[in-house]
DNA sequence: ACCTGAACACCGTTCAAGT
DNA sequence: ACCTGAACACCGTTCAAGT
């Protein structure tokens, strides 16, 4: 069997979703494509930048269309659709937040939240922090809310079962407090 | 040489702060000490305790005397301590942040960012929230800091040098979205 | 209480060579 | 263009045995 770079990727993302980021080394992957770990190195020249392919194509299979609408709502629309994403496979959240936090990949949310936060007019110093600071929490929010997700459907004991809500009111919080930094849009807080 | 619990976790942030986490591995440990990597068994169940370990005691290095005053600027102390405790060691927000992911340790902060909370009087399950959002905007922003502060003394090109300000202006973002939830305590806004 | 020595079951990566 | 086979330089962890 021949492989092209999209072929591992999407091995990878298996392999990924079944065993977990702790499974997913080159030799491991190289045995579930029946082919030695060396032949990976065709490909991709290190495993970082294979993990960087993966958290791309998450990104891309969560890829949904946006609301128009007034910007916070739009930036929580980027946030939900970024969360749910990285939520979809085993340790996705994971696998994104290392891969953007080493600067190989996974710009695409990054991008989008400052794209929508354009949109409220802030100067662009504040516009990229917002973005950060959105990121920093949907990422950290996200990974704990897995971590608790995922330790339900092992063996482990559940003694804290994280409220689905709380990714909202976290989000908001942060929200509100972008809002505040623009006097002129806000109506009524 | 006969070592107690206490050298061992010394010699390992001495280790970290040298050579950075990913060289903090048990056979160089042992090395370090003189001694076989099985030594360190005796004294730590796994790498992940000892790790566990090391980020409680950069943490306990980190105290410092908190003010008194309105809990918003209490709390913003908390998160300066602590963003302070990480960045004084090599690799310290990776290291904290992944202890704390993992549910082992590094929980210091979350426990005093509840008490700080808690004098604003919100209800107990916004306070959880907002104590994990802070955390989450902490961590994640003070790698990133990190990140790019060691880029800059190792050899590697610094073409984005975050400016220092980022970090109180991303933390009274949050801050200002949890004042807002407690109408009362708004004098201006 | 603390450590040795040897072993087990792995890693990522390189590189000459093959088709 | 894609892969093999062998090697290099590592990992964390266990365990019987030593002092």
């Amino acid at each position: 069997m021949r492989y092209q770079r999209q072929d591992v990727v999407e091995r990878a993302i298996d392999v990924l979703d079944r065993f977990g980021l702790a499974d997913l080394t080159m030799r491991r992957l190289g045995t579930e494509l029946g082919v030695q770990p060396s032949a990976l190195y065709h490909h991709f020249v290190n495993k970082q930048s294979l993990l960087a392919a993966v958290a791309d194509e998450l990104l891309r299979r969560g890829e949904r269309p946006l609301p128009g609408g007034p910007w916070d709502s739009r930036v929580a629309a980027v946030c939900a659709q970024l969360r749910d994403a990285m939520l979809a496979y085993r340790d996705g959240a994971d696998v994104v937040a290392t891969v953007h936090a080493f600067g190989l990949g996974a710009t695409a949310p990054y991008d989008a939240l400052v794209a929508a936060l354009g949109d409220a007019g802030f100067p662009a110093d504040l516009t990229r922090t917002a973005a950060r600071t959105l990121l920093h929490f949907v990422f950290g929010h996200t990974a704990d809310e897995q971590t608790h997700l995922q330790a339900g459907s092992d063996g482990a004991i559940t003694d804290d079962p994280r409220d689905a809500s709380d990714f909202e009111v976290g989000l908001s919080l942060v929200i509100d407090g972008i809002r505040l930094r623009q006097p002129t849009d806000l109506h009524q807080v």
